[in-house]
RNA sequence: GGGCAAUUAGCUCAGUUGGUUAGAGCGCUUGAUUCACAUUCAAGAGGCCACAGGUUCGAGUCCUGUAUUGCCCACCA
């Protein structure tokens, strides 16, 4: 029998080996021989621009799904992927190239895309062999990158499809333009934040204006006021002169518009179409002229005059202090609160700007989206955030999904250069089409790329076509599983993409996690010092501590709070499972080999039981998404019920047997959560010859199990239970205990052993200190302990009294006995016969002392 | 402004459709320990389940309202 096993479990010397030999022995492809359903799930892909971080390990969860669906039979295919993540890899390169004191304009914009490449290259494997050091069961041979040739052309093969359908257009219109990527981003990639700023009071003619961005003003097409607002009235449709800055005199339009909010400052607002939304909104309204003030670069144009080439935020100060010089200003507010949009990935102040982009138009697109929310076809874990994606999907404007950064997938768009009108002005494809339609040179490529999200909203169909499991079964994939925090930047547009691609929805369910936050439950940063780096903690505690930790106490959609000490804590029960084993295998006589367990004590049925239920409920909470609930029923099955009672007493009479399927069953069970240490554990059982990884999971055992033999050690339990207490309490040393119960004496040597006894004597009548408990035990007592004792006897024996009142009173209430069901009304009755029989002998027990 | 969470032991959190005298881990106190594990064992203390109403035989759980905290969305000249 080998069973080496050291002292301590050191997941350091286990984990890569066992990963190595799953992967090797081709465990994380799908099993074509499982006869169940395929079950597919597709990795989130991480951004591949550095090392994976708590959030990362979340991914646990998913692996959890897939382990447990493996080993129950299912074809499993969980897909890993890496994503370019176009804008935030841009952002983090840069900051890079800025360390050294460079900039993107420091290469061509081919070399820069190049060296990106390479650096995200580098990435990806950094990042691919931290997620097999996470223990996950990816299926690496399919393996994909947002970026690889197979999947761009699925992804602009849907483009296509989209603008032949109707849904692509190309647009000049105001757009979130970040100055420092110099690109325009989505609505949702602006996170506005509120900030103090000075509200100028401007002198526009006969007007008093307020506004919080004169720098604008070269950009003004008119002046507008409510249609109501009868201060105004005769001014609607006229002229007004105003005096310039620059010092000239130029005439505006004045425009009745509902949207001017009368109650704000003075009921009048300068329209400026280029650089507001609502603004451009109301120039389309009244036909506004677009006169652009800020160029692309985030400096003011040529329309203003000596400011040109001014940074705008600088700009703002000079031009508010001319303006004073000139009397232009009649006062300035400066306690004015408003919130402000900042690009959410590099923290530049967006400049709301006129540029041309393509657009996805969403009216129609979105509507099997929002039809698949509603008929259920998509369900959400938890519940609550289906009305959530609801509001979103119905509340969306089209999209913009060009963008002007570097890195990323190019549009595949080629314009007609050729000077020959009869010509298309662009055709979608390749540039062998482009050389077809309008001949050699005749063209110029598009050089924006797609917005990241509109590629990866392809990702489930488009890996699955590209490693030809699209057509297996494997589509639509079974859950998707990601953060909270891009349920609308990525979760509802996989939808609609998904949905208008292949006709079906591309998931069944999501599971949403929360964030990870640090022990306090406040979000970690790296400015507040409080990040967990997931690789330290593995590399301290092990790897499966970091996904227990991951798992337990963590609730789908809420935070969930980790800290050192948590991770620490589930180090202790994988030691103490592998402690567990390192006992049970030394026992086991040379050339042992398992057969179908007999039960033969009460033990023996009371574990079995608690195995079954286990195992029951185990597979319910999985089945249902409640991993945590999962985890805690297996920690409390090994460690209170398995190692604390049940190990104990085998001790005195060891059932090999049993204890060999418990083990097992436990392992099993844990797996998903804990795969190596379960894994490690399972490779040191000689007659075992598959890995865990692929072992059937378990079902309740079909051996009967007694009920009455089971309950029978559930009150030795209890007599042990009451005697360590009152012997901690008391200080005392090996006290004898007496029963009156033949069933008892039959388990006196393990009563002995568990409860530190010295004897366990059979007695006629009882007489001593009564155990708390429905078996008759005593323990044996001089009339000095019993007075000693006296103060939590009384205590016990009135609140047994007042219990025993309050299910009297709920069984004398005719209302309660009716209504309520049978058995919750027999319980009562049962419990209330029980108490009344304790507070008997307690009383009686009280009296003697008297 | 709209929405969604959260509020339960000192801390972090569970508590599945309403039904035992509300749980866990950590922390704390006391004690133990050659015999699988000090990454251990045993025992203990600690809770008006945020507050106020309501529904019900019965509420931590359902409803209404209030407060505090966090998040999301929209608007802000």
């Amino acid at each position: 029998m080998p069973h080496q096993l050291d002292k301590t479990y050191d997941p350091t010397k286990h984990e890569a080996k066992i990963y190595q030999r799953w992967e090797d022995s081709g465990a994380f492809k799908p099993n074509p021989k499982a006869k169940k359903d395929p079950f597919s799930i597709i990795l989130p892909p991480p951004n591949a621009n550095g090392h994976i971080h708590v959030g990362t390990a979340m991914f646990t969860i998913e692996d959890i799904m897939i382990r447990y669906r493996r080993m129950q039979g299912h074809p499993a295919l969980w897909l890993p992927g890496m994503d370019h993540a176009g804008i935030e890899t841009q952002v983090v390169y840069e900051r890079e190239l800025a360390k050294e004191g460079k900039s993107r304009f420091d290469f061509t914009r081919e070399q820069f895309y190049n060296n990106v490449m390479d650096y995200t290259k580098t990435n990806q494997s950094i990042m691919i062999a931290e997620l097999k050091s996470m223990g996950f069961s990816l299926d690496w041979s399919r393996l994909k990158f947002t970026l690889d040739p197979d999947i761009t052309e699925i992804v602009y093969d849907t483009f296509k499809r989209l603008h032949d359908a109707g849904y692509i257009y190309r647009g000049n219109r105001i757009v979130n333009w970040c100055p420092f990527c110099r690109s325009a981003f989505a609505d949702i990639e602006v996170k506005y934040r509120e900030q103090l700023d000075p509200l100028y009071y401007i002198k526009y003619g006969p007007f008093v204006l307020a506004t919080v961005r004169p720098e604008t003003k070269f950009g003004d097409t008119a002046v507008a006021v409510n249609p109501k607002d009868q201060r105004y009235t005769k001014y609607v449709g006229q002229e007004i002169e105003a005096e310039s800055v620059l010092g000239h005199k130029f005439k505006l339009k004045v425009i009745a518009d509902d949207h001017v909010d009368p109650e704000f400052g003075t009921g009048v607002v300068k329209v400026t179409p280029a650089h507001d939304p609502n603004d451009w909104e109301m120039g389309l309204r009244h036909n506004l002229e677009v006169k652009q003030a800020i160029g692309t670069d985030g400096r003011l144009t040529g329309l203003t005059g000596k400011y040109a080439g001014m940074p705008a935020t600088e700009a703002r100060a000079q031009i508010a202090h001319d303006m004073e010089e000139r009397g232009l200003m009649d006062h300035i507010d400066m306690n004015y609160k408003h919130s402000v949009g900042y690009h959410d990935r590099c923290g530049t102040l967006i400049e709301p700007l006129v540029v041309e982009q393509w657009w996805l138009r969403v009216g129609e697109l979105k509507k099997p989206a929002i039809q698949a929310i509603k008929s259920g076809e998509i369900k959400f874990v938890p519940e609550r955030f289906t009305k959530a994606a609801l509001d979103w999907l119905e509340n969306l404007r089209d999209w913009n999904i060009s963008r002007q950064n570097w890195w990323g997938m190019r549009v595949p768009v080629y314009y007609n250069a050729s000077g020959d009108k009869s010509k298309p002005e662009y055709i979608i494809g390749t540039e062998e089409d482009a050389v077809k339609t309008y001949g050699k040179g005749g063209y110029e490529a598009e050089t924006d790329n797609f917005d990241t999200w509109f590629s990866s909203g392809q990702w489930p169909f488009a890996t699955l076509m590209a490693t030809g499991d699209f057509d297996k079964g494997s589509y639509p994939t079974s859950v998707m599983e990601t953060g909270r925090d891009i349920l609308f930047l990525w979760v509802t547009r996989m939808m609609m993409l998904g949905l208008f691609r292949t006709g079906e929805v591309p998931f069944r369910t999501v599971y949403l996690h929360g964030m990870v936050t640090d022990a306090h439950g406040k979000k970690m940063s790296k400015s507040k010092g409080n990040v967990i780096n997931p690789l330290e903690m593995t590399g301290k505690y092990g790897t499966d501590a970091l996904r227990l930790a991951l798992t337990i106490g963590i609730t789908p959609g809420n935070d969930g709070a980790i800290s050192e000490q948590k991770i620490e804590g589930y180090r202790n029960f994988n030691n103490k499972l592998w402690n567990v084993a390192r006992f049970i295998l030394g026992q086991l006589p040379e050339d042992y080999l398992p057969a179908e367990p007999k039960l033969t004590s009460p033990a023996d049925h009371w574990m079995m039981a608690k195995l079954n239920t286990a195992t029951r409920d185990t597979t319910k909470a999985i089945g249902d998404y409640r991993f945590s609930e999962a985890g805690q029923i297996i920690y409390s099955l090994l460690w209170d019920d398995f190692a604390d009672w049940y190990l104990e007493a085998s001790k005195v009479s060891p059932n090999h047997d049993l204890l060999i399927y418990g083990l097992e069953t436990i392992l099993k069970l844990v797996h998903p959560i804990a795969p190596f240490v379960s894994e490690a554990i399972w490779s040191q059982l000689p007659w075992q010859k598959q890995q865990l990884i692929v072992t059937p999971w378990p079902e309740p055992a079909t051996i009967k199990t007694s009920n009455k033999a089971a309950l029978e050690f559930e009150n030795l339990k209890q007599v042990v239970q009451a005697t360590r207490t009152v012997a901690a309490e008391e200080q005392l040393s090996k006290p004898t205990i007496l029963t009156t119960n033949d069933q008892l004496i039959q388990s006196a040597g393990l009563i002995q052993r568990l409860a530190r006894a010295g004897e366990v004597k059979r007695v006629e009548q009882g007489s001593g200190l009564y155990l708390d408990t429905t078996a008759d035990a005593w323990l044996q007592a001089d009339d000095k302990l019993i007075n000693a004792r006296r103060r939590r006897l009384t205590g016990q024996r009135n609140e047994k009294a007042a219990y025993l009142k309050t299910l009297e009173s709920k069984l004398g209430n005719t209302k309660y006995v009716e209504s309520a069901p049978a058995n919750i009304v027999q319980e009562t009755r049962d419990r209330r016969n029980e108490t009344a029989q304790l507070l008997e002998k307690l009383d009686s027990q009280l009296k003697t002392l008297n």
